[in-house]
DNA sequence: CGTGCATTTGACCACCTTCAATAAAGGTGG
DNA sequence: CCACCTTTATTGAAGGTGGTCAAATGCACG
Protein backbone atom coordinates (compact mmCIF):
# COMPACT_ATOMS: atom_id res chain seq x y z
CA UNK A 1 0.00 0.00 0.00
CA UNK A 2 1.16 3.65 -1.00
CA UNK A 3 0.97 6.69 0.60
CA UNK A 4 1.09 8.16 -2.72
CA UNK A 5 -2.40 6.79 -3.47
CA UNK A 6 -3.77 8.12 -0.70
CA UNK A 7 -3.95 11.81 -0.63
CA UNK A 8 -6.41 12.23 1.89
CA UNK A 9 -9.79 10.37 2.11
CA UNK A 10 -11.37 10.86 -1.07
CA UNK A 11 -14.76 11.01 -1.14
CA UNK A 12 -16.66 10.14 -4.20
CA UNK A 13 -15.91 13.81 -6.16
CA UNK A 14 -15.29 17.38 -4.55
CA UNK A 15 -15.04 20.72 -5.63
CA UNK A 16 -13.48 23.59 -3.85
CA UNK A 17 -13.93 26.75 -4.64
CA UNK A 18 -10.62 29.01 -4.43
CA UNK A 19 -11.88 32.42 -4.70
CA UNK A 20 -11.43 32.93 -1.09
CA UNK A 21 -7.93 34.55 0.67
CA UNK A 22 -7.34 30.87 1.79
CA UNK A 23 -7.22 29.37 -1.65
CA UNK A 24 -4.90 31.98 -2.60
CA UNK A 25 -2.21 31.01 -0.09
CA UNK A 26 -2.63 27.15 -0.95
CA UNK A 27 -1.50 28.48 -4.56
CA UNK A 28 2.04 28.73 -2.33
CA UNK A 29 2.68 25.75 -1.44
CA UNK A 30 1.27 24.03 -4.81
CA UNK A 31 3.67 22.05 -7.15
CA UNK A 32 2.35 23.66 -10.15
CA UNK A 33 2.87 27.10 -8.82
CA UNK A 34 6.93 26.24 -9.09
CA UNK A 35 6.75 24.46 -12.73
CA UNK A 36 3.53 25.11 -14.36
CA UNK A 37 1.93 27.84 -16.24
CA UNK A 38 1.35 29.78 -12.70
CA UNK A 39 5.36 29.59 -12.00
CA UNK A 40 5.43 33.23 -14.13
CA UNK A 41 2.88 35.07 -11.81
CA UNK A 42 3.99 37.24 -9.05
CA UNK A 43 2.80 36.53 -6.07
CA UNK A 44 0.16 39.11 -6.35
CA UNK A 45 -1.11 38.35 -9.81
CA UNK A 46 -1.67 34.79 -8.72
CA UNK A 47 -4.86 35.27 -7.20
CA UNK A 48 -6.14 36.07 -10.93
CA UNK A 49 -5.62 32.27 -11.16
CA UNK A 50 -7.05 31.07 -8.39
CA UNK A 51 -10.07 32.94 -8.59
CA UNK A 52 -11.16 31.38 -11.74
CA UNK A 53 -9.72 27.96 -10.83
CA UNK A 54 -11.29 25.29 -8.90
CA UNK A 55 -9.71 22.20 -6.84
CA UNK A 56 -10.68 18.74 -7.85
CA UNK A 57 -10.44 15.86 -5.71
CA UNK A 58 -11.17 12.51 -7.50
CA UNK A 59 -10.51 8.92 -7.10
CA UNK A 60 -8.47 6.68 -8.93
CA UNK A 61 -10.14 4.97 -12.47
CA UNK A 62 -12.09 8.14 -13.07
CA UNK A 63 -12.35 9.21 -16.64
CA UNK A 64 -11.67 13.25 -16.49
CA UNK A 65 -12.27 13.65 -20.44
CA UNK A 66 -12.99 12.08 -23.36
CA UNK A 67 -11.17 12.25 -27.05
CA UNK A 68 -13.28 14.20 -29.32
CA UNK A 69 -15.02 15.98 -26.01
CA UNK A 70 -15.85 19.80 -26.02
CA UNK A 71 -12.93 21.36 -23.94
CA UNK A 72 -13.45 23.80 -21.66
CA UNK A 73 -10.62 23.74 -18.79
CA UNK A 74 -6.66 23.11 -18.87
CA UNK A 75 -5.95 20.62 -15.58
CA UNK A 76 -2.82 21.26 -13.45
CA UNK A 77 -1.92 18.03 -11.88
CA UNK A 78 -1.40 18.62 -7.85
CA UNK A 79 -1.48 15.01 -6.62
CA UNK A 80 -1.37 12.11 -8.50
CA UNK A 81 -1.11 10.38 -11.70
CA UNK A 82 -3.20 10.97 -14.86
CA UNK A 83 -2.56 8.66 -17.97
CA UNK A 84 -4.06 10.57 -21.54
CA UNK A 85 -4.20 7.96 -24.55
CA UNK A 86 -5.84 8.24 -27.70
CA UNK A 87 -7.37 4.57 -29.48
CA UNK A 88 -8.47 3.59 -32.37
CA UNK A 89 -12.41 1.85 -33.22
CA UNK A 90 -11.87 -0.93 -32.26
CA UNK A 91 -9.95 -0.21 -29.09
CA UNK A 92 -6.79 -0.24 -30.13
CA UNK A 93 -5.33 2.21 -26.96
CA UNK A 94 -2.12 4.33 -27.15
CA UNK A 95 -1.12 5.86 -24.10
CA UNK A 96 0.45 9.41 -25.33
CA UNK A 97 1.83 9.91 -21.83
CA UNK A 98 2.03 9.80 -18.03
CA UNK A 99 1.39 12.79 -16.14
CA UNK A 100 2.32 13.83 -12.72
CA UNK A 101 2.57 16.52 -10.31
CA UNK A 102 3.12 19.98 -11.54
CA UNK A 103 2.38 18.65 -14.95
CA UNK A 104 -1.32 20.24 -17.01
CA UNK A 105 -3.12 19.01 -19.82
CA UNK A 106 -6.26 20.02 -21.62
CA UNK A 107 -5.17 21.90 -24.62
CA UNK A 108 -7.61 21.33 -27.20
CA UNK A 109 -7.86 22.24 -31.08
CA UNK A 110 -11.12 23.05 -32.54
CA UNK A 111 -12.66 23.10 -28.84
CA UNK A 112 -12.29 18.90 -28.86
CA UNK A 113 -9.88 17.66 -26.62
CA UNK A 114 -7.39 15.17 -28.51
CA UNK A 115 -6.89 12.66 -26.29
CA UNK A 116 -8.47 11.00 -23.37
CA UNK A 117 -7.33 11.31 -19.41
CA UNK A 118 -7.80 9.22 -16.51
CA UNK A 119 -6.82 8.87 -13.50
CA UNK A 120 -4.36 5.57 -12.43
CA UNK A 121 -4.13 6.85 -8.93
CA UNK A 122 -6.65 9.46 -7.00
CA UNK A 123 -5.90 12.60 -7.83
CA UNK A 124 -5.97 16.28 -7.35
CA UNK A 125 -6.41 19.03 -9.91
CA UNK A 126 -6.41 22.40 -10.33
CA UNK A 127 -8.94 23.36 -13.41
CA UNK A 128 -9.01 26.25 -15.01
CA UNK A 129 -11.56 27.48 -17.99
CA UNK A 130 -9.54 27.51 -20.82
CA UNK A 131 -11.15 30.72 -21.77
CA UNK A 132 -10.37 32.52 -19.01
CA UNK A 133 -6.85 31.81 -19.19
CA UNK A 134 -6.35 32.46 -22.54
CA UNK A 135 -8.12 36.24 -21.89
CA UNK A 136 -4.77 36.65 -19.79
CA UNK A 137 -2.43 36.74 -22.24
CA UNK A 138 -3.13 39.68 -23.45
CA UNK A 139 -2.50 40.96 -19.95
CA UNK A 140 0.20 38.46 -18.86
CA UNK A 141 2.47 37.95 -22.21
CA UNK A 142 4.40 35.87 -20.11
CA UNK A 143 1.74 33.41 -19.57
CA UNK A 144 1.70 32.40 -22.94
CA UNK A 145 4.96 32.41 -23.30
CA UNK A 146 5.56 29.97 -20.96
CA UNK A 147 2.49 28.04 -22.11
CA UNK A 148 4.77 28.00 -25.78
CA UNK A 149 7.46 26.98 -23.87
CA UNK A 150 5.75 23.92 -22.29
CA UNK A 151 3.78 22.63 -25.27
CA UNK A 152 8.01 23.01 -27.26
CA UNK A 153 8.78 20.53 -24.44
CA UNK A 154 5.82 18.17 -24.96
CA UNK A 155 6.31 18.50 -28.12
CA UNK A 156 9.75 16.94 -28.15
CA UNK A 157 9.33 14.45 -25.78
CA UNK A 158 6.48 13.18 -27.97
CA UNK A 159 9.31 13.20 -31.19
CA UNK A 160 11.79 11.27 -28.78
CA UNK A 161 8.55 8.65 -28.21
CA UNK A 162 8.16 8.60 -32.04
CA UNK A 163 11.66 7.19 -32.26
CA UNK A 164 11.00 4.89 -29.37
CA UNK A 165 7.75 3.29 -30.78
CA UNK A 166 9.10 3.46 -34.50
CA UNK A 167 13.01 2.25 -34.13
CA UNK A 168 13.60 0.61 -30.80
CA UNK A 169 13.11 -3.14 -29.78
CA UNK A 170 11.08 -4.05 -26.68
CA UNK A 171 14.05 -4.58 -24.24
CA UNK A 172 15.25 -0.91 -25.32
CA UNK A 173 11.79 0.61 -25.29
CA UNK A 174 11.50 -0.36 -21.39
CA UNK A 175 14.54 0.61 -20.43
CA UNK A 176 13.81 4.43 -22.11
CA UNK A 177 10.65 4.05 -20.23
CA UNK A 178 12.19 3.08 -17.21
CA UNK A 179 15.13 5.97 -17.53
CA UNK A 180 12.31 8.57 -18.38
CA UNK A 181 9.67 7.26 -15.28
CA UNK A 182 12.70 7.79 -12.96
CA UNK A 183 13.56 11.35 -14.16
CA UNK A 184 9.61 11.93 -12.87
CA UNK A 185 9.81 9.91 -9.81
CA UNK A 186 12.79 12.02 -8.54
CA UNK A 187 10.43 14.99 -8.68
CA UNK A 188 8.38 13.54 -6.24
CA UNK A 189 8.61 13.28 -2.32
CA UNK A 190 9.19 10.10 -0.40
CA UNK A 191 10.46 8.50 -3.34
CA UNK A 192 13.84 6.36 -2.47
CA UNK A 193 17.29 7.09 -4.74
CA UNK A 194 17.20 4.78 -7.40
CA UNK A 195 13.38 4.02 -6.97
CA UNK A 196 10.82 4.64 -9.66
CA UNK A 197 7.55 4.86 -8.74
CA UNK A 198 5.14 2.70 -11.36
CA UNK A 199 1.64 3.34 -10.16
CA UNK A 200 0.22 2.23 -13.68
CA UNK A 201 -0.48 -1.10 -14.50
CA UNK A 202 1.41 -3.70 -17.09
CA UNK A 203 -1.50 -3.13 -19.94
CA UNK A 204 -1.08 1.02 -19.18
CA UNK A 205 2.89 0.33 -19.63
CA UNK A 206 2.23 -1.70 -22.58
CA UNK A 207 0.00 0.64 -24.63
CA UNK A 208 2.58 3.21 -24.38
CA UNK A 209 5.40 1.42 -25.73
CA UNK A 210 3.43 -0.10 -28.36
CA UNK A 211 4.25 -3.60 -27.27
CA UNK A 212 1.86 -6.31 -24.94
CA UNK A 213 1.16 -7.05 -21.51
CA UNK A 214 3.16 -10.63 -22.11
CA UNK A 215 6.48 -8.97 -23.61
CA UNK A 216 6.42 -6.28 -21.16
CA UNK A 217 6.24 -8.26 -18.70
CA UNK A 218 8.82 -10.79 -20.10
CA UNK A 219 11.06 -8.01 -20.45
CA UNK A 220 10.85 -7.19 -17.00
CA UNK A 221 12.08 -10.45 -15.84
CA UNK A 222 14.66 -10.27 -17.97
CA UNK A 223 15.90 -7.17 -16.62
CA UNK A 224 15.80 -8.53 -13.04
CA UNK A 225 16.94 -11.92 -14.09
CA UNK A 226 20.29 -9.51 -15.72
CA UNK A 227 20.33 -7.87 -12.13
CA UNK A 228 19.89 -4.51 -14.07
CA UNK A 229 16.68 -3.93 -12.02
CA UNK A 230 15.05 -5.51 -9.00
CA UNK A 231 11.43 -5.87 -9.03
CA UNK A 232 10.51 -5.44 -5.35
CA UNK A 233 7.92 -4.12 -3.19
CA UNK A 234 5.05 -2.61 -5.83
CA UNK A 235 4.60 -0.21 -7.12
CA UNK A 236 8.31 0.75 -7.45
CA UNK A 237 11.35 -1.27 -9.28
CA UNK A 238 15.14 -0.01 -8.06
CA UNK A 239 17.63 0.02 -10.76
CA UNK A 240 20.51 -1.31 -9.93
CA UNK A 241 22.69 -0.66 -12.60
CA UNK A 242 22.19 2.82 -14.13
CA UNK A 243 24.88 2.54 -16.78
CA UNK A 244 23.82 -0.33 -18.50
CA UNK A 245 20.18 0.76 -18.51
CA UNK A 246 20.58 3.89 -20.29
CA UNK A 247 23.67 2.01 -22.82
CA UNK A 248 20.27 -0.20 -23.84
CA UNK A 249 17.87 2.74 -23.35
CA UNK A 250 19.85 4.60 -25.85
CA UNK A 251 19.91 1.48 -28.68
CA UNK A 252 23.76 0.02 -27.60
CA UNK B 1 11.18 14.24 -64.19
CA UNK B 2 8.69 16.65 -61.72
CA UNK B 3 8.35 20.27 -62.51
CA UNK B 4 8.05 20.59 -58.63
CA UNK B 5 11.77 19.56 -58.25
CA UNK B 6 13.58 22.17 -60.30
CA UNK B 7 12.23 25.49 -58.78
CA UNK B 8 14.59 27.19 -60.61
CA UNK B 9 17.68 26.27 -61.44
CA UNK B 10 19.29 26.12 -58.35
CA UNK B 11 23.28 26.71 -58.29
CA UNK B 12 24.99 25.08 -55.07
CA UNK B 13 23.46 27.41 -52.44
CA UNK B 14 22.65 30.95 -52.73
CA UNK B 15 21.68 33.82 -50.42
CA UNK B 16 19.53 36.82 -51.17
CA UNK B 17 19.12 39.77 -48.77
CA UNK B 18 15.70 40.92 -48.46
CA UNK B 19 16.23 44.01 -46.49
CA UNK B 20 14.84 45.82 -49.64
CA UNK B 21 11.82 47.34 -51.41
CA UNK B 22 11.62 44.45 -53.33
CA UNK B 23 11.92 41.70 -51.08
CA UNK B 24 8.95 43.15 -48.72
CA UNK B 25 7.02 42.89 -51.71
CA UNK B 26 7.98 39.06 -52.22
CA UNK B 27 6.33 38.53 -49.22
CA UNK B 28 3.34 39.11 -50.61
CA UNK B 29 3.33 36.19 -52.91
CA UNK B 30 4.96 34.57 -50.40
CA UNK B 31 2.95 31.07 -49.50
CA UNK B 32 4.53 31.55 -45.58
CA UNK B 33 2.70 34.35 -45.84
CA UNK B 34 -0.54 33.25 -45.84
CA UNK B 35 -0.18 30.23 -43.53
CA UNK B 36 3.29 30.39 -41.15
CA UNK B 37 3.89 32.58 -38.29
CA UNK B 38 3.89 35.76 -40.85
CA UNK B 39 -0.08 35.03 -41.27
CA UNK B 40 -0.99 37.43 -38.25
CA UNK B 41 1.63 40.53 -39.54
CA UNK B 42 -0.44 43.36 -41.14
CA UNK B 43 1.47 44.37 -44.43
CA UNK B 44 2.55 47.34 -43.03
CA UNK B 45 4.32 45.41 -40.25
CA UNK B 46 5.94 43.09 -42.56
CA UNK B 47 8.80 44.18 -43.26
CA UNK B 48 10.19 43.83 -40.08
CA UNK B 49 10.35 39.97 -40.71
CA UNK B 50 11.64 40.64 -44.46
CA UNK B 51 14.18 42.79 -42.84
CA UNK B 52 15.82 40.10 -40.76
CA UNK B 53 14.98 37.53 -42.82
CA UNK B 54 17.25 35.61 -45.77
CA UNK B 55 15.98 33.69 -48.72
CA UNK B 56 18.02 30.34 -49.34
CA UNK B 57 17.93 27.83 -52.63
CA UNK B 58 19.61 24.89 -51.90
CA UNK B 59 19.71 22.00 -54.16
CA UNK B 60 18.23 18.66 -52.85
CA UNK B 61 19.60 16.28 -50.37
CA UNK B 62 21.37 18.82 -48.65
CA UNK B 63 21.59 18.72 -44.62
CA UNK B 64 20.65 22.16 -43.31
CA UNK B 65 20.86 21.47 -39.17
CA UNK B 66 21.68 18.46 -37.37
CA UNK B 67 20.05 17.25 -33.76
CA UNK B 68 21.84 18.44 -31.00
CA UNK B 69 23.40 21.67 -33.43
CA UNK B 70 23.07 24.97 -32.23
CA UNK B 71 20.11 26.61 -33.05
CA UNK B 72 19.93 29.85 -34.71
CA UNK B 73 17.73 30.02 -37.32
CA UNK B 74 13.93 29.27 -38.00
CA UNK B 75 13.35 28.80 -41.03
CA UNK B 76 9.85 28.88 -43.46
CA UNK B 77 9.77 26.68 -46.47
CA UNK B 78 8.96 28.57 -49.77
CA UNK B 79 9.25 25.72 -52.13
CA UNK B 80 10.05 22.15 -51.53
CA UNK B 81 9.67 19.52 -49.08
CA UNK B 82 12.02 19.06 -46.12
CA UNK B 83 12.29 15.64 -43.83
CA UNK B 84 12.77 15.50 -40.25
CA UNK B 85 14.18 13.23 -38.44
CA UNK B 86 15.87 11.64 -35.19
CA UNK B 87 18.58 9.11 -35.09
CA UNK B 88 19.80 6.22 -32.58
CA UNK B 89 23.62 5.68 -32.47
CA UNK B 90 23.18 2.79 -34.32
CA UNK B 91 21.78 4.32 -37.63
CA UNK B 92 18.76 3.92 -36.95
CA UNK B 93 16.32 6.41 -37.85
CA UNK B 94 12.99 7.79 -37.74
CA UNK B 95 11.15 10.67 -39.62
CA UNK B 96 9.19 12.45 -37.80
CA UNK B 97 7.69 14.28 -40.82
CA UNK B 98 7.96 16.11 -44.26
CA UNK B 99 7.39 19.22 -44.39
CA UNK B 100 5.79 21.56 -47.33
CA UNK B 101 5.94 24.79 -48.58
CA UNK B 102 3.93 26.99 -45.55
CA UNK B 103 5.38 24.94 -42.97
CA UNK B 104 8.47 26.02 -40.61
CA UNK B 105 10.81 24.39 -38.51
CA UNK B 106 13.40 25.09 -36.72
CA UNK B 107 12.32 25.44 -32.79
CA UNK B 108 14.32 24.14 -29.88
CA UNK B 109 15.57 23.85 -26.72
CA UNK B 110 18.30 24.64 -24.86
CA UNK B 111 19.69 26.21 -27.70
CA UNK B 112 20.31 22.51 -29.66
CA UNK B 113 17.99 21.64 -32.53
CA UNK B 114 15.88 18.94 -31.79
CA UNK B 115 16.28 17.17 -35.05
CA UNK B 116 17.94 17.01 -38.58
CA UNK B 117 16.75 18.60 -41.32
CA UNK B 118 17.62 17.38 -44.84
CA UNK B 119 16.12 18.56 -48.36
CA UNK B 120 14.49 16.29 -49.98
CA UNK B 121 14.27 18.28 -53.12
CA UNK B 122 15.60 21.50 -54.10
CA UNK B 123 14.21 24.00 -51.74
CA UNK B 124 13.80 27.24 -51.21
CA UNK B 125 13.44 28.73 -47.80
CA UNK B 126 13.18 32.30 -45.42
CA UNK B 127 15.70 32.28 -42.88
CA UNK B 128 14.90 33.68 -39.52
CA UNK B 129 17.10 34.50 -36.63
CA UNK B 130 15.26 32.71 -33.79
CA UNK B 131 15.86 35.42 -31.24
CA UNK B 132 15.08 38.52 -33.38
CA UNK B 133 11.75 36.56 -33.67
CA UNK B 134 11.15 35.85 -30.02
CA UNK B 135 12.36 39.59 -29.41
CA UNK B 136 9.55 40.69 -31.81
CA UNK B 137 6.72 39.13 -29.36
CA UNK B 138 6.42 41.73 -26.73
CA UNK B 139 6.05 44.39 -29.64
CA UNK B 140 3.62 41.78 -31.44
CA UNK B 141 2.00 39.15 -29.10
CA UNK B 142 -0.04 37.59 -31.79
CA UNK B 143 3.53 36.54 -33.08
CA UNK B 144 3.66 34.13 -29.88
CA UNK B 145 -0.19 33.24 -30.10
CA UNK B 146 0.47 32.25 -33.48
CA UNK B 147 3.71 30.37 -32.88
CA UNK B 148 1.56 28.87 -29.56
CA UNK B 149 -1.29 27.64 -31.74
CA UNK B 150 1.02 26.12 -34.98
CA UNK B 151 2.62 24.30 -32.10
CA UNK B 152 0.03 22.91 -30.48
CA UNK B 153 -1.41 21.73 -34.07
CA UNK B 154 2.27 20.03 -34.34
CA UNK B 155 2.19 18.64 -31.37
CA UNK B 156 -1.27 17.08 -32.35
CA UNK B 157 -0.26 15.76 -34.82
CA UNK B 158 3.10 13.86 -33.40
CA UNK B 159 0.58 12.01 -31.04
CA UNK B 160 -1.22 11.05 -33.89
CA UNK B 161 1.37 9.79 -35.04
CA UNK B 162 2.13 8.11 -31.99
CA UNK B 163 -0.76 6.06 -32.45
CA UNK B 164 0.26 5.15 -36.07
CA UNK B 165 3.68 4.10 -34.98
CA UNK B 166 2.42 1.77 -31.64
CA UNK B 167 -0.90 0.41 -32.64
CA UNK B 168 -1.48 0.16 -35.73
CA UNK B 169 -0.60 -2.27 -38.85
CA UNK B 170 1.64 -2.42 -41.72
CA UNK B 171 -0.97 -1.97 -43.66
CA UNK B 172 -3.16 1.08 -42.16
CA UNK B 173 0.40 2.59 -41.34
CA UNK B 174 0.68 3.12 -45.74
CA UNK B 175 -2.97 4.18 -46.00
CA UNK B 176 -2.64 6.94 -42.89
CA UNK B 177 0.45 7.93 -44.62
CA UNK B 178 -1.18 8.34 -48.31
CA UNK B 179 -4.70 10.34 -46.98
CA UNK B 180 -2.46 12.58 -44.66
CA UNK B 181 0.34 12.98 -47.88
CA UNK B 182 -2.63 14.29 -49.94
CA UNK B 183 -3.98 16.33 -47.50
CA UNK B 184 -0.82 18.13 -47.92
CA UNK B 185 -0.56 17.33 -51.83
CA UNK B 186 -3.80 19.66 -52.13
CA UNK B 187 -1.87 22.96 -50.84
CA UNK B 188 0.05 22.62 -53.87
CA UNK B 189 -0.64 23.84 -57.13
CA UNK B 190 -0.49 21.53 -60.30
CA UNK B 191 -1.64 18.12 -58.05
CA UNK B 192 -3.96 16.65 -60.28
CA UNK B 193 -7.00 15.53 -58.20
CA UNK B 194 -6.97 12.44 -56.53
CA UNK B 195 -3.12 12.45 -57.06
CA UNK B 196 -0.80 12.27 -53.79
CA UNK B 197 3.03 14.18 -54.66
CA UNK B 198 5.69 11.75 -53.03
CA UNK B 199 8.80 12.91 -53.50
CA UNK B 200 10.23 10.79 -51.26
CA UNK B 201 12.01 7.26 -51.09
CA UNK B 202 10.84 3.90 -49.75
CA UNK B 203 13.22 4.35 -47.11
CA UNK B 204 12.09 7.54 -46.34
CA UNK B 205 8.67 6.72 -46.27
CA UNK B 206 9.89 3.08 -43.92
CA UNK B 207 11.85 5.24 -41.35
CA UNK B 208 8.48 7.46 -40.75
CA UNK B 209 6.33 4.48 -40.62
CA UNK B 210 8.64 2.28 -38.50
CA UNK B 211 8.62 -0.56 -40.69
CA UNK B 212 11.14 -1.32 -43.92
CA UNK B 213 11.32 -0.60 -47.48
CA UNK B 214 10.45 -3.77 -48.42
CA UNK B 215 7.40 -3.92 -46.08
CA UNK B 216 6.52 -0.95 -47.54
CA UNK B 217 7.15 -2.02 -51.21
CA UNK B 218 4.89 -4.91 -50.39
CA UNK B 219 2.58 -3.04 -49.51
CA UNK B 220 2.27 -0.24 -52.45
CA UNK B 221 2.00 -3.69 -54.08
CA UNK B 222 -0.78 -4.84 -52.09
CA UNK B 223 -2.92 -1.61 -52.37
CA UNK B 224 -2.40 -1.40 -56.10
CA UNK B 225 -3.56 -4.93 -56.93
CA UNK B 226 -6.90 -4.69 -54.69
CA UNK B 227 -7.60 -1.48 -56.81
CA UNK B 228 -7.24 1.21 -54.05
CA UNK B 229 -4.57 3.22 -55.95
CA UNK B 230 -2.35 3.39 -58.68
CA UNK B 231 1.01 3.59 -58.97
CA UNK B 232 1.57 5.60 -62.06
CA UNK B 233 4.02 7.60 -62.99
CA UNK B 234 6.70 8.94 -60.01
CA UNK B 235 6.61 10.85 -58.20
CA UNK B 236 2.53 10.77 -58.06
CA UNK B 237 0.63 7.44 -56.87
CA UNK B 238 -3.24 8.11 -57.60
CA UNK B 239 -5.97 7.27 -55.07
CA UNK B 240 -8.95 5.28 -56.94
CA UNK B 241 -10.97 4.31 -53.88
CA UNK B 242 -10.72 6.75 -51.39
CA UNK B 243 -13.14 5.64 -48.94
CA UNK B 244 -11.64 2.40 -48.82
CA UNK B 245 -8.09 3.95 -48.19
CA UNK B 246 -9.81 5.95 -45.67
CA UNK B 247 -11.35 3.36 -43.86
CA UNK B 248 -7.95 1.03 -43.56
CA UNK B 249 -6.06 4.01 -42.04
CA UNK B 250 -8.70 4.31 -39.35
CA UNK B 251 -8.29 0.75 -38.26
CA UNK B 252 -11.34 -0.71 -39.63
C1' DC C 1 24.34 0.56 -74.23
C1' DG C 2 26.31 -0.12 -69.75
C1' DT C 3 26.74 1.44 -64.92
C1' DG C 4 24.69 2.56 -60.47
C1' DC C 5 21.01 3.19 -57.52
C1' DA C 6 16.16 2.50 -56.07
C1' DT C 7 12.49 -0.57 -56.04
C1' DT C 8 10.30 -4.91 -56.33
C1' DT C 9 9.87 -9.69 -55.40
C1' DG C 10 10.98 -14.13 -53.20
C1' DA C 11 12.48 -17.32 -49.48
C1' DC C 12 13.49 -17.77 -44.89
C1' DC C 13 13.74 -16.25 -40.16
C1' DA C 14 12.98 -13.81 -35.63
C1' DC C 15 10.86 -10.91 -32.56
C1' DC C 16 6.91 -10.09 -30.70
C1' DT C 17 2.08 -11.57 -30.46
C1' DT C 18 -1.52 -14.72 -29.50
C1' DC C 19 -3.42 -18.23 -26.90
C1' DA C 20 -3.47 -20.69 -22.67
C1' DA C 21 -2.43 -21.98 -18.01
C1' DT C 22 -0.78 -20.73 -13.57
C1' DA C 23 0.41 -17.64 -9.84
C1' DA C 24 -0.01 -13.52 -7.28
C1' DA C 25 -2.41 -9.51 -5.73
C1' DG C 26 -6.49 -6.96 -4.52
C1' DG C 27 -11.27 -6.34 -2.99
C1' DT C 28 -15.50 -7.75 -0.68
C1' DG C 29 -18.34 -9.88 2.65
C1' DG C 30 -18.89 -12.89 6.31
C1' DC D 1 -8.97 -11.66 9.77
C1' DC D 2 -9.73 -15.05 6.55
C1' DA D 3 -12.32 -17.33 2.59
C1' DC D 4 -13.80 -16.41 -1.91
C1' DC D 5 -13.78 -14.23 -6.12
C1' DT D 6 -11.96 -11.06 -9.49
C1' DT D 7 -8.34 -8.80 -11.54
C1' DT D 8 -3.58 -8.47 -12.77
C1' DA D 9 0.91 -10.42 -13.60
C1' DT D 10 3.94 -14.11 -14.90
C1' DT D 11 5.36 -17.93 -17.59
C1' DG D 12 5.13 -21.34 -21.42
C1' DA D 13 4.18 -22.95 -26.17
C1' DA D 14 2.78 -22.02 -30.82
C1' DG D 15 1.95 -18.83 -34.57
C1' DG D 16 2.14 -14.65 -37.57
C1' DT D 17 3.49 -10.14 -39.01
C1' DG D 18 7.01 -7.88 -40.47
C1' DG D 19 12.25 -8.20 -40.78
C1' DT D 20 16.49 -10.00 -42.97
C1' DC D 21 19.00 -11.61 -46.73
C1' DA D 22 19.41 -12.17 -51.55
C1' DA D 23 18.36 -11.84 -56.30
C1' DA D 24 15.91 -9.65 -60.11
C1' DT D 25 13.91 -5.86 -62.25
C1' DG D 26 13.36 -1.10 -63.42
C1' DC D 27 15.01 3.44 -64.25
C1' DA D 28 18.06 7.50 -64.67
C1' DC D 29 22.11 9.16 -66.53
C1' DG D 30 26.44 9.20 -68.73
Amino acid sequence: MNSMNEIRSVPNSTQEDRSCELCVNSCKTCISRQVSICSVLEDNEIHLVSSISKINLKPAKQVICNEGETANYLYNINHGCVRISKTLPDGRRQIIGFLFPGEFFGLARDNGYDYSAEFITNVELCQMPINKIFAMFSKFPKLGHKMLEITRTELQITQDQMLLLGRKTAKEKLCSFLIAMQQKSKQLKDIKENHVYLPMSRSDIADHLGLTIETVSRQFTILGKDGIISLGENPFVEILDRKHLKLIASGE
